[in-house]
DNA sequence: TCTGGGGTCCTAGGACCC
DNA sequence: TCTGGGGTCCTAGGACCC
């Protein structure tokens, strides 16, 4: 079985079980791909609402025995275990989750956030896997550098084109090779999670949203700029309530068009002042869109808007 | 009928300001 | 008689995460 998009369409997997997994099915595979790999393959389109039912139950149950957590995303989140007796905590954890939400969950204790995600990896379904302080190298050093959260597709094809297989590899490199191969911030970083060393503290205040947007693959490329205004001006809507729902304005509008060759083009505008109203939204939107769309026209398989600039909304005084 | 949707962070150049 | 330096904002694109 398989979550994911439409599967005659331009659907992708989300996630699927791990009879399917057997076959090759893996997350952000396109549809098609997987129903190659696996035939009998069921798709299954995603329940928003109910995963969230789901995650705050099991929240509800974490947050009772450990203060401090930061979800991120739905499914997965940072415990702080404390020092006195972070194993038993997990287990408690663990058991209460099972008992209570009669769902299992993965856990890696470790000393930071990097080390106990990949070890809350090496043990699914379920599964607990302790890394002592002092162990976080040798236990990091045999894994694929993939593993490592931070380098994405791209970096790992970047350090396997120069032998850089493992955690260990990279956590081995000299500075100057590692930002040859990784410039900037990201590739010190990455040296630095390799090595274990991960100043993150676990956040237990969810984090300022600083943008809103939405956006719509559509089921085949689109050229009609009537079809396209229908369909942009629906989302500079959706994006105002999201605004307005969440008590926000927005200062910077942006638009982003995809074409037929999946090639992607952002477009924004900053105004003078902040707003949360839908037709001011989209008509912001809709400029950017013929002024990108003049500049390079053709067929779109994908249209987002979006609003970042945050602030506050606030009423002006009428008297 | 290959390749979703909602996000965050980083980079880099140009404008602008003191 | 060349063309400072540092900081912030804006824009566009890219990488990554769940």
């Amino acid at each position: 079985m398989a979550v994911g998009g439409d599967p005659d369409g331009r659907g992708v997997v989300a996630t699927a079980n791990y009879a399917a997994r057997r076959f090759g099915v893996r997350s952000a595979m396109s549809c098609a791909e997987a129903r190659r790999r696996c035939p009998d393959l069921v798709f299954v389109r995603p329940d928003i609402r109910e995963y969230r039912a789901w995650s705050e139950r099991v929240w509800a149950t974490v947050d009772v025995l450990v203060p401090v957590c930061e979800p991120v995303g739905l499914d997965e989140g940072y415990l702080d275990l404390g020092d006195d007796d972070p194993v038993g905590l997990a287990r408690a954890v663990q058991l209460a989750v099972a008992e209570r939400v009669r769902l299992s969950a993965s856990l890696g204790v470790a000393s930071c956030k990097v080390v106990a995600k990949i070890a809350s990896d090496r043990d699914k379904p379920g599964g607990l896997t302790v890394v002592s302080p002092g162990g976080e190298r040798e236990f990091l050093s045999p894994l694929a550098v993939r593993l490592l959260p931070g380098a994405g597709p791209r970096t790992t094809a970047r350090l396997l084109e120069a032998g850089i297989a493992t955690i260990g590899d990279l956590a081995d490199l000299p500075p100057e090779r590692v930002a040859a191969l990784i410039p900037g911030r990201v590739g010190e970083l990455l040296r630095d999670r390799a090595r274990g060393v991960d100043p993150r503290p676990v956040m237990a205040e969810p984090a300022e949203r600083i943008s809103v947007s939405t956006e719509r693959t559509f089921d085949r490329d689109v050229t009609d700029r009537g079809e396209l205004a229908r369909r942009g001006e629906e989302m500079a809507h959706d994006v105002a309530s999201s605004l307005a729902r969440r008590g926000r304005c927005a200062r910077t509008v942006w638009v982003k068009l995809r074409y037929g060759d999946f090639s992607t083009v952002t477009r924004s505008h900053t105004m003078a002042a902040a707003t949360d109203d839908a037709g001011l939204i989209w008509r912001q939107a809709w400029h950017l869109l013929e002024g990108a769309l003049e500049h390079r026209p053709g067929p779109l398989r994908l249209l987002g808007v979006g609003a970042s600039g945050l602030s506050e909304q606030h009423q002006l005084a009428l008297f």
